[in-house]
DNA sequence: CGTCTTTGACCGGCGC
DNA sequence: GCGCCGGTCAAAGACG
């Protein structure tokens, strides 16, 4: 990653700050279970400060000014402010309203008043009098725009806070049926990108919502493909075989490949649990003689991750080696087959597949769960892991499609389901803190889709501070330190030294440098949600936000 | 020299 | 029972 790139995410990560502050007032850090509350109390004042978000997160995600316009256009008058700081005049106007919008102002007077103040601040000419009438017109139209604009978002926000209520209900109390009750396994598909899996979209329902909602959310881009990031989960059930026939099938859908190609971020996540691995499994894992015994367990366990990715594979944070290579039917591409070696008994591999149809696209299935303390770093096998201990634990990871990673923090001790979300939008210097947009079922065997894409990021609240350490400050996460084996540290370029402690700008900047981390952590995150027992919304605390080590071995025993 | 990757062979599950 | 296919093993080679 280049060092232009870190740099513009620091920057749009101070600007981020500002905008939290601004629009949410002071949430603090570490304060889920209220958090999840403020979300939906904050949610029309976000609307606004969301959109500013909105817009750091598209220009990072394409890296590209262009991208910046597709934001709203709040946003794009920030970006202008941003770049062209000639133009400071009247933009800096623009900006004010911007605030004065999301505290519930922007009237025309104030309006008036900002333009007519910008001027003033330059040099007073009376011949800009007339320039200065002809922009406040045209900010005035602009100002209507926006506030109609403002209001679809909003009801958008509403309807998606509801919905989430709705559909996190749902979710705890499908994931509390035995797992005797459950012959067929939960999947849960995460995307990250310009639209949902085709899969996942293929339910009715959430086909509605989303034509519903995309449109409202998507009107301020001027360009279909780049939608910016979304985020898309669906949980289905379906039988085994069937998904691994999906993790082929999905990569192929043309839709999502068209629009994923335009998406700089995307990450499909598919969770799969069979059913709650048993309390031994992982003792089984620990103790792994063969290996076979506990494939079975593990098996539980899926996570698969699809990242835009022009490396061989995404770095997750943990060690892998590579034991073998086979061409799956379905797919020319190579299916490369890793096993971790953070610890030697370690029982987790991964499947790393190149997307049929779009070779950029890494599918990187994790099956398994880690036996050993894991890097914080590590990606969904981390999440897997978590999932399948039935921990509640949410991690921020990095996936680098090279070298360096840096990764995700340890979660807020509430790992509440919002939290994820939080966590999102908290790390989404580039990519889109979306709305959750979450429409669907958890109806019986249907199909669950939970839609986030979009732009207006209705958690864009959550304090950016959450990033600060995205790693665990406290060095006894030494299993992370030394899961390289004193090989390679799991942060690329600097070892762990360089990792420690940094301030938020540098680690954030880090992940939100490169889309794939950001998605790897979106799949992680949602994938701890899905994978998590309803148990796990009550967060136990010291656990969870301990390392994973401590979440893996406090397996609950029903599990 | 140790570690990792490559690659062909082998094994087990599943469908016909 | 047979063949296909996915997954794994393990020897050989590559690399630092």
């Amino acid at each position: 990653m280049s060092s232009s790139k870190r740099k513009r995410a620091d920057i749009d990560l101070e600007r981020r700050d500002d905008d939290v502050d601004d629009g949410s007032g002071d949430h603090q850090p570490g304060e889920a279970a209220p958090r999840v509350q403020k979300e939906g109390q904050i949610k029309e004042g976000e609307a606004q400060a969301k959109e500013v978000v909105e817009v750091v997160v598209d220009r990072g995600g394409d890296g590209s000014k262009e991208e910046i316009k597709c934001g709203t256009q709040q946003g794009g008058v920030m970006e202008e402010d941003k770049q062209s700081p000639a133009a400071s005049a009247g933009n800096d106007g623009a900006d004010g309203i911007d605030d004065e919008e999301s505290g519930g102002g922007g009237t025309r007077a104030e309006e008036e008043h900002m333009v007519e103040a910008a001027p003033g601040d330059g040099d007073g000419d009376h011949d800009h009098t007339a320039m200065a009438q002809d922009e406040l017109s045209t900010m005035q139209e602009e100002m209507e725009k926006m506030k109609e604009e403002n209001k679809m978002l909003r009801r958008v926000v509403d309807r998606t806070v509801r919905d989430y209520y709705e559909l996190q209900t749902k979710l705890a109390a499908y994931q509390k049926q035995p797992a005797d009750q459950e012959p067929k396994e939960t999947e849960v598909f995460l995307s990250l990108g310009g639209t949902a899996p085709a899969a996942a979209v293929a339910e009715a329902k959430s086909k509605e919502e989303q034509a519903a909602l995309r449109p409202s959310v998507g009107s301020d881009d001027t360009d279909d493909g780049r939608e910016g990031l979304g985020l898309s989960l669906s949980l289905r059930t379906s039988s085994y075989e069937d998904e691994a026939r999906r993790d082929v099938v999905d990569g192929g859908a043309p839709d999502i490949v068209s629009d994923v190609g335009k998406a700089r971020g995307y990450a499909l996540l598919e969770s799969s649990r069979m059913s709650p691995p048993a309390s031994g499994d992982l003792a089984a894992a620990g103790g792994i003689g063969s290996q076979q015994g506990v494939n079975a367990a593990n098996r539980k366990t899926r996570v698969s991750v699809r990242v835009r990715c022009q490396g061989p594979t995404m770095n997750d944070g943990c060690q892998w080696r590579k034991y073998g290579q086979k061409v799956a039917k379905g797919n020319p591409c190579p299916r490369a087959y890793y096993r971790c070696t953070v610890a030697p008994a370690c029982p987790v591999r991964k499947q790393v597949q190149r997307c049929q149809e779009d070779m950029s696209i890494l599918i990187t299935t994790y099956e398994g769960t880690h036996n050993h303390p894991l890097p914080v770093g590590a990606t969904a096998m981390a999440s897997t892991a978590t999932a399948g201990a039935g921990a509640a634990t949410f991690t921020l990871l990095s996936s680098t499609s090279s070298d360096a990673a840096v990764s995700g923090g340890p979660p807020p001790a509430s790992s509440s389901y919002l939290s994820p979300y939080l966590q999102l939008n908290s790390s989404s210097q580039y990519h889109s803190s979306a709305s959750p947009l979450m429409s669907g079922n958890m109806g019986g065997g249907g199909a669950q889709h939970l839609s986030m894409f979009g732009h207006s990021s209705a958690l864009a609240s959550q304090p950016a501070t959450l990033l600060k350490y995205p790693w665990p400050p406290n060095p006894s996460h030494g299993g992370a330190a030394g899961l390289g084996g004193g090989k390679r540290p799991f942060w690329g370029t600097g070892g762990v030294d360089d990792v420690r402690p940094t301030p938020l700008p540098d680690n954030a900047g880090t992940m939100a440098s490169d889309p794939n981390q950001f998605s790897a952590a979106i799949a992680t995150a949602i994938s701890n949600v899905i994978g998590k027992d309803g148990q796990a919304t009550r967060s136990k605390e010291g656990e969870s936000s301990n390392k994973w080590g401590v979440v893996v071995e406090s397996l609950p025993p029903h599990e």
